[in-house]
This record gives C-alpha cells, sequence and structure tokens, in this order.
DNA sequence: TATGAATGAGCGTTCATTCAT
DNA sequence: CATGAATGAACGCTCATTCAT
C-alpha cells in the first residue's frame, strides 16, 4: 500500500508546511516535492494529482482528531465531559501542530469547490460523532431535550472553529489551550437541561 | 466620487452574480464586465485591481447588515431583543439574495490571504456592534457578567455563521428564518445571566 | 471574422516556417508566436488550441490546391488535359513552397490521431474533386470503363504523393516540376481506355 | 547475439501489439514493458532506448517481406507475376497481422524526423528489390523501355501503400486481398511495354 | 540478468492588466 | 469616459531513462 512507505507522510508533512509557510496559492507542487526532498515527479507516484495530496493532508490529519475523540466516547459517558475532552482535544491537536492550523482553518478554505466537497465528506465522519455525543446526551437527561440537534451541532463546531480562526488570524499569540474551560462552560449553558 | 455613479454598482452587482454563478475562480474579470455590460477596461476605471472588487463587493454589501444593525441598536435596548433583531436581520438579508449568500459563505472564503485580511478588516466593524450589544447586556445585568466578551462574540458569531453556511452548502433548500428563533434561544440560554 | 484579420495569417504563415524548420514536436506555440512577432497569449484570441493552429494550416493551404483545381475543371474538360494540369498544379503548389512541402510531407503526419482525422476530412474535398475527373473521364469513353474508381484514385494520389515525398525526403535537390509530364504519362497510360 | 534471445522478440511484438491498440503517442515505455511481462528496466538490457525499439519492430517486420519477396525472385522470372506476387505477399502479410498494419501505415509515420530516417534506410532495401523487377522487366523488354524506373517504383510502392492506408483508415472493414489483381492490373497497364 | 522506484526537464494554456484609439 | 486587442508570466503533469538492489 502506497499510504504505509515512507515517502507518503514525507510528502503529506511537506505539503503542509509550504502550503502553512506560502499559503494556498503559493504552494506549488514543485515547492512541497523540494520540502519534501524529493524529485517533482516522485509526488505522482504516491498522489494522483494536486488535489490529491491536498485531500489526503486533510483525511490523514483529521484522522487524528476521530481517534481521539474515538477513545474519549469510550472513556466517558458524561456528555459534558465528552464535550469537555472534545474540545480540549481540537485545541490541543492545532495548538501543537501551529502549521496544521494554518492550513485547516485558513488555507484549505482557499480550495475549489471539487475540493471542499471531498474535504467535507471527511469533516462529516467527525460531526456524525458530535452528533452522537448530544444525542446520548439528551437520551440520557443531561441535555436539554428541546435543543435541535443539528442546531446544536452547528453552534458546538461553528464556535469551536470560529474560536480556533481567530485565534489563527490574530498570529497564534495567546494560549488557545486556555480557552477551552471558557468555551464548554459557554457551551454547556446552553445546551444543559 | 467613483463609488456614487452608476457602473460602480453596475459592476459590484454583476460581480455577486458572476461569483455565485461561475464560483470565484471561474469569475474571472472579463465575465464580470460582460455581465456588467461594460468592457473589460471600464472596471479599471472604476477599481484599482480585481482585488478591489472583491472587497468593495464585500464592503458594500456588508453595509446593508452594519446599517440594519446600526438601526436596531437605536430602536432597542434590551440586550436579547437585539440579538434577535440581529440575527433575524442577518439570517433575512441572505435569504434574500441567494446569490450573496454563495459568495459571502462560499466563494469569497476561497480568496488569498491578503484579501481575507481586508474582508476582515470590514467585518471588524460589524462584530464590534456585536461586542456592544454583548457589553451593554452585562452592564445592565441582563447578561451573565462572567462571561468573555470576545468568547461571546465568537460563539455568537460561529453559530450564525455555521448555519447560514450549513443551508447554504445545502443548496439553499429549507427555510432559514425560520431558524431565527431556535438560535435566538439557544445563544441566550448561553449567555443570559 | 477573426480569419480575415492579418494576425491570422501571419500566425499561419509562422506555424509552417517553424514546423518545417524544427520539426512538428519541436514547433512550440512560444516559438510559432516569436515567429509570427506576437505574444504567446495572443494565439489563443485566433485558435482554440495548437491542434487547431495545425489544422488552419492544411485547411488555408490545402484551399489553394482546392481553388485553383476547381478553375482547372471549369477550363479543361479532357480528362487527361484535366489531369495534367492538377499534377502540375500540385507539384507547382509544393515546388514554390518548399516550407510548406516539408510539413504537408512529413511533419503534419506525425500529428495524432485527432488531428489527423480533421486533416482527412479537408484532404477529402481534393479526392473528391479528383473523382470527378476520373468518373467523368470515364462516361466520355476517354478513360477505360473497367477501371475501379477509387483504385485509380489511390493510384493517382498515391503516385503524386510518393513522389512529392521522395522529393523532399532527398533534400528537394531535384526539379520537382519537371517530373509532372512523365508522371501525367504514367497515370494516363494506366487509366486510358 | 541479444536478438536471439527470446525476450527480444517478446519486446517486439509487445511493441506492435502496444503501439496499435493504444496509438504511437499513448504506447510508453511502461505499457510496452507491462504488454511483454518485463520491467521496464528489462528493456533498456535489449533496445538502447525506445527509438531502437521502434527501429527494431520495423527492421524486424520489414524482414518478413524482404525474405518472401526474395523467394518470389528466384522463382518467378516474369516481371508482372513478380509484382502480381509482390503486391500479393505485401497485401497479405498485413491482411494477416492487422496490428502490424496499423502499427506501419497509421502510428509509425506520426515518429519524429530521426526516426523516420532510419525506418527509410530499412525501406530502401524492400525498395531496392523493386527496382530491381523493373530493371529486369525493361532489359527483358517485358515492361515499357521509356519508363524512369524511379517514377515506376514510386508508382508501384505509392499505389501500393496508399491502398492499404485506406484500407486500414477505413477500419480494416472489406477485403484487401481481393484488391490484389486489381492494384496489379493497373500497374501492369501503366508499365507495359 | 532483472527489477521498479526515483528522477527532472519540458510545454500548452489562462487571465489580470495595459494602452492606443 | 469607454473600448477590447494584446500582452507574457506562471505551473501542473508526463514519461524516457537510470541505478541501487
Amino acid at each position: 500500500m502506497k499510504r504505509d512507505r515512507p515517502k507518503y507522510r514525507q510528502i503529506i508533512d511537506a505539503a503542509v508546511i509550504a502550503i502553512a509557510e506560502n499559503g494556498y496559492h503559493q504552494a506549488q507542487v514543485s515547492k512541497i516535492a523540494k520540502q519534501a526532498g524529493v524529485a517533482d515527479g516522485t509526488i505522482y507516484l504516491y498522489f494522483k494529482n494536486k488535489e490529491d495530496i491536498l485531500v489526503s493532508v486533510f483525511r490523514e490529519k483529521m484522522a487524528i482528531f476521530a481517534e481521539n475523540l474515538d477513545t474519549i466516547l469510550k472513556q466517558e459517558d458524561k456528555a459534558s465531559e465528552r464535550l469537555y475532552r472534545m474540545i480540549e482535544n481540537h485545541f490541543r491537536v492545532l495548538h501543537e501542530d501551529r502549521h496544521l492550523a494554518i492550513v485547516t482553518q485558513l488555507e484549505l478554505r482557499q480550495s475549489g469547490k471539487a475540493l471542499r466537497l471531498k474535504i467535507n465528506e471527511v469533516l462529516k465522519e467527525y460531526l456524525n460523532l458530535l452528533d452522537t455525543i448530544l444525542s446520548e446526551g439528551v437520551e440520557s437527561g443531561e441535555l436539554d431535550p428541546s435543543i435541535d440537534i443539528r442546531l446544536a451541532r452547528q453552534m458546538v463546531f461553528g464556535t469551536i472553529d470560529e474560536t480556533i480562526t481567530s485565534w489563527v488570524m490574530n498570529g497564534q499569540k495567546y494560549d488557545l489551550l486556555q480557552l477551552a474551560p471558557k468555551v464548554h462552560k459557554l457551551i454547556i449553558k446552553a445546551l444543559k437541561a
């Protein structure tokens, strides 16, 4: 399998750096290749085309969120705690990889419609896990039964996303992780029974 | 003043349509010119360059939100009502101009970093009004004094934005306006004292 | 109409020279543009793509053959004389434009299948005129009624084509026009009643 | 000798199939290798480069024509009969190997000038045999002494070539072999004393 | 002998911007 | 003011060839 060979991840990681440092439109294939330390043509042994690199970046990195979240769901069963761990996890991953944060919050959003649709498919899995947390929270009586799940999900994700984007656009100057408890408190207040 | 001459708005409106119908990357200057019924070169008598058209689109259209919001602030003084009117206004404007909704929620986000920064400056005025609503709500004792204004603003804007973007991405099929009360309820629950 | 503007022919003529001098695969669009004294992009104001240039070269130049042949058909009604004039015309045009001879006999045949099909359509008109000469020659009793028109046409065209190609491949060193009477004699002997 | 080892012919035959089925420009070295069941690199143990494969294809296959023709020259001494056998042989070989017909009549002609010159050298041997038939036919009084041998050869080869190319371009739908007597008759009429 | 992963030079095309009319 | 023909820089991708194993 191609994605198990070392150069696959090497190129993925190079793409994140190249995009974060140059911007989406200035991250030419040749720049990614140079950053990865391979020839331009080598890229095409591992990826169908440039778009495929970008979707793969998103898929591989998103897997980190989803995996962690999966573990959290198994460890916790209180909705409030689950949400806290989710927020904290989301913030932590992007806090620890600032290049990745720039890429997911700013650069990848400049992609064309086709790529956006593929990215959304990947994102959907993550949002489904969030839906699960919310539904189960309602069922257990912990969360307000009158909430609209979709709307609640949009609020949770929208708040998280906007918070991180603001942090990135302001130069990642302050400590994103410290915001987790406050964001959590706000969200729980809105959702609790 | 250039922006008072009829062709200025003609080009702005043409840009919104051209971008909504063709997508950001397929909205070439020549297409905008054709849509506006002017020659390519004429564009450059009214705008410095392509980026200038797009920033102007955002500025002119954003003015609608801000104006309305200004009026609302003068008419209402309860934070809850102000927020309701703001959400309702935001939803209504984009509900009534579907081209504009596509442009602001999807297409304009594909622009490069430079343009994004300029757009954010324009957006900042709008967010400042929101900050005002929140601060005054806290001062009057209507809103929870322990909230972080910036965070609260990010939640409010993030939730609104995510809700609208979902609506656009799902083809603007359902009635966005009907969501206003629910969104408002959720937000107020999170923010009230 | 694009093809009436001077740059259209300018580019066509430049393409013939660029291809003759560099070979089909080495006649890059930028070389054709430089030879024509225009910018690369200008080419695309007159032609859809590179293939379109080449088909146009063939069409425009082939028109010379067909026009002359049309005139000949009107002036002469003896098949033998018509064939002589056709051969002489074909030889003369290529003899007088050696670049064109290289392009039609050698370079343009290196094009891909798609282009070849389009070229063949253009060629078909010319071959139809030849068919007319042969059919009318048979009807008038001047040519052998037992000949297969298609086969006869293939012989006439195959002989002419092979003769010219040999001349080109040998460096256009001898006088092609002098061969016309001999070729004509050979062909008439094969076809006469 | 390399060309006696089994993989040599294996690659030659694979090249004919790959070119006939994919077209000249789509017959990449890797496709030929796959068709031959060897690794890409192995090709270069038997051939200097891609051009060398193609020249070898032509040389090896042309040898069939020449060998047969050699035998014919020994068996027959009447020019008319020799020509008939030559035409019949030429038609038969290509009729029986339709892949080869496509390759020699259409695909190989798309090659660059350099390759074409090498192919012509191989072809020259075949054409020399044809010259011999014609010269001896003139000497024996069977053929018209006034003919120009080179021209006669161009007519014979041009007619055969054009006939076969037409057949291939029309999808090899009709019976090429049946045309041999008619072609022969036409040619003999042109050449006989 | 045989392999196949890696290489990197090369090119058609788009489109924002200019400027002579 | 308005036009639109002309410009030319910029880039993703292919594929013949090599060479370490």
